[in-house]
DNA sequence: GCCAACGTTGGC
DNA sequence: GCCAACGTTGGC
């Protein structure tokens, strides 16, 4: 399964995370979100998507660790976290606005993107076809392709 | 178990 | 700054 992980850039950006390698994806705290990030495998790949000013997938991220307990010390247990790498940056990013816009078409694979559909879910699982067409649309599909 | 009130996220 | 869409909390 492929996923998307939002973040806010004021908080924790995709460039932090091209410098730093690796990182600890935390601070979930909506239990469908935490349901599937329990679900993600080492070595499955992530957009990142930044909320807020940017709103765009701009880059990709692999799962380093699947997920385990957040330390947390009001609720242990309650929440857990994972581990990604940075993979590779968009050429461009892909903002919100296109990939509506391509939702917007007949047959188009993007319409049933829970990042439409439930805009504030902050993770979420993406179909082979949905994930491959962001990375084309950022014009990275080859670059992707490399990488693996 | 229902629902009103409140809080949060995130797009506009 | 506003508001829609959720999620959570607490009274009943």
């Amino acid at each position: 399964m492929n996923w998307l992980f939002k973040t806010e850039p004021e908080t924790y950006s995709f460039d932090t995370l091209a410098k730093d390698k690796k990182t600890v994806w935390n601070g979930v705290r909506n239990f469908q979100a935490r349901n599937f990030l329990n679900k993600a495998s080492k070595g499955e790949y992530a957009l990142i998507y930044h909320s807020g000013k940017d709103k765009a997938v701009v880059g990709v991220a692999r799962v380093a660790k699947e997920a385990y307990p957040e330390p947390d010390p009001e609720k242990p247990g309650d929440w857990v976290q994972l581990d990604i790498s940075y993979a590779l940056k968009l050429k461009s990013p892909v903002t919100l606005a296109a990939i509506k816009s391509v939702a917007a078409k007949s047959d188009s694979t993007l319409k049933n993107l829970l990042l439409i559909k439930q805009s504030r879910l902050s993770c979420m699982p993406i179909g082979d076809k949905e994930f491959k067409t962001i990375l084309e649309l950022g014009d990275s599909w080859a670059d992707f392709q490399k990488l693996k």
